[in-house]
DNA sequence: CGTTACCGTCTACACGTGTAGTCAATAGGT
DNA sequence: ACCTATTGACTACACGTGTAGACGGTAACG
């Protein structure tokens, strides 16, 4: 199931603090895009259709907690990003990066980091 | 400017081959696709709005050539993905692939001559 | 117990997108 | 010069999405 830009920051907000109200996420989510309460809502609505989110009755409201866990969520949108771009290869986005010097130095550091890793399993 | 999904379909064949006609992306995208000849007509036409794709007559048909190369549409794109789910830094996104044993061995190989490549710059 | 405030549901609407049919212009061949 | 085949333009339509108003049920408070 598709979650769509507008549901992606709903999830974000669910996934760093769960569960919670719908009137948290507006809180957290909507100053930073103008949404109205309503907005919010029917966003929870559609991802609540979707199965991605999950209710809890909680007095007269909602409890929303995340249903799709961020891992898997961000492992199908990367892995589509790079087979769409990439041909299915992470090197060469690393490069396209690298290339335009938009690798931090942290960026550096961790990606060397994570190779000595490999290493030490093989 | 955006370009949506199947639009993409259409600028990868004309990146590919270009300056070239409908007919002949036509033959190179529809059948994967199942694409009718009118759906591609209507996705250059869309791309020729948007300044995607630029026109040229020859006789009673179009060239079409890609106006936006496709560095630039990788760029942006890469860009507002690795931010939407990376917070903006592309280490945390190989490291997300390497923890899944996604890497392959040419992918290893070529990240280790990258990171050689940038210390010899340094 | 009745009223009120709150909160989710229903409904709505414009716009982009995926997909394609019909039409009109015109280049090319005879 | 005329007919025809080709090719882009116009039109269409359903569906997802971004965005939000109106409404109705029910919990809570008095």
């Amino acid at each position: 199931m598709r979650i769509s830009g507008a549901e992606s920051l709903i999830m974000e907000a669910l996934w760093a603090n769960h569960p919670t109200t719908a009137e948290d996420i507006f809180a957290r989510v909507a100053p930073g895009r103008g949404w109205s309460e309503t907005t919010v809502k029917t966003l929870l609505a559609r991802l609540v259709g979707k199965k991605a989110v999950d209710t809890e009755r909680e007095g007269r409201r909602y409890l929303y907690r995340p249903l799709l866990a961020r891992e898997a969520y961000v492992e199908s949108e990367s892995r589509e990003f790079i087979d769409r771009m990439f041909g299915g290869r992470v090197a060469p986005l690393v490069s396209h990066f690298s290339a335009r010097e938009k690798l931090s130095p942290e960026d550096i550091a961790e990606l060397k980091r994570l190779l000595a890793e490999i290493d030490d399993g093989q």
